[in-house]
DNA sequence: CTGCATCCGCTTCGATACTG
DNA sequence: CAGTATCGAAGCGGATGCAG
């Protein structure tokens, strides 16, 4: 346990599990569901093998990670996140949240994922209850790059964004990058309309402006009456 | 500028600004309240003076931090948080509700520390309409120590904890460190009548106890209903 | 006494190379 | 594909020194 801070305190607690560089990251590549090493790698430009096997390793021994093997015909290793850790949704969509002001346009050497703009949109949001128990498709540039296409469930009203495609989703919401940029940075305003402009519908109409409007909407939960 | 993750991403802004050890912490004390450079060093036990001169100037260059000088009489220095900071309160109590269930019993090292406690359990927490607008006072053993009585004032239902007495406070609730490490582990159960036992209260007993449920209550702000 | 800057030993991080 | 091994660089923790 490398990092303690001494504290009998929630936070400090907290950062001591999950506060080293890269772990919230690691966290957040496995939110949108399991993934292999070279997946994860793939997900977190710049990171080193050492850094992300050692990272796995410790949130493997603090319960929070666990390692699957796939059958045979895969043969591989996938990480998934535990129980304990469904608990760090909450916190990475309040840094999303406060991240989203300070985003700005993208800088010369961001890579853009489209991931990473679902999940930051998505998680922690919810939607009106009408709205509650639907299931949402996203493409992203045409879902082409194998893995630009992600789904939305509303859990009770609660957003959870997963990889890939949806069995039988309610709305099929293809956009470009641009727009999923423009969306997640609040460019578009709180409205979804002018984000309906930039997005092609296909299924329930209704159900998918309450998606965009989520995904555009208020950075606080439950803070917006 | 020295963490870069170069990711277009929320998330990863988010925590190239305030992922760095102890930069969440020092935004932990300065939460409850403006506070000197030797109160910030006796409130983050172990933290090296450059570190923390360190810390405040990058967060002094985020826009997140702010110097005033007191008037002559004092002749000193305090750090606040900015507006900008304030949505950090969010994150904040996220990584504290679930810091929560990693807590487990004080370590042997462990520092305990009255404010951290009050501010894990109240930051981000919501109290019934009813209980709206009010300000209690939080003395911790006796309040004696100068610096271990706290106020919480409900904006909206949303509490804001604070340090130092409430001007006029509509309850004060006087409890020992043990009645606030049993509050804040949630070892009291979600229930207020237990907490009500070890509680000293005097004022309107009707709002106490919504604070003390409040307290002790569900981590996630909105998931009760 | 407060608010740092500087120096030093240690730990962590990042990039590459290499193995099951 | 999934890591371990290695090594230089950077960050961190602790002590000391110094200006306002």
């Amino acid at each position: 346990m490398p990092v303690r801070y001494a504290q009998f305190c929630p936070v400090a607690r907290a950062l001591e599990v999950v506060g080293e560089r890269w772990t919230l990251l690691v966290a957040r590549e496995l939110l949108l569901g399991p993934r292999r090493f070279t997946d994860l790698q793939a997900g977190l430009p710049g990171i080193s093998t050492n850094m992300l096997s050692g990272r796995l390793r410790a949130l493997e021994e603090a319960g929070l990670v666990a390692r699957r093997a796939l059958p045979p015909p895969a043969a591989s290793t996938v990480y998934e996140l535990t129980e304990a850790a469904t608990g760090l949704a909450v916190v990475l969509a309040a840094l999303a949240d406060w991240g989203r002001d300070q985003l700005g346009p993208p800088r010369p050497d961001d890579e853009v994922n489209g991931a990473w703009l679902v999940l930051g949109m998505a998680v922690g949001r919810t939607v009106p209850p009408e709205a509650s128990g639907r299931t949402w498709e996203l493409r992203v540039d045409g879902g082409l790059p194998a893995g630009e296409t992600f789904h939305v469930r509303s859990d009770g009203g609660h957003l959870r964004p997963q990889r890939g495609s949806a069995a039988d989703p309610d709305a099929v919401l293809t956009l470009g990058t641009e727009a999923l940029v423009a969306l997640a940075t609040g460019t578009l305003g709180p409205g979804a309309d002018r984000a309906a402009a930039l997005v092609t519908v296909t299924g329930d109409e209704a159900s998918a402006r309450h998606l965009l409007a989520a995904l555009a909407g208020a950075p606080t939960p439950s803070a917006d009456a």
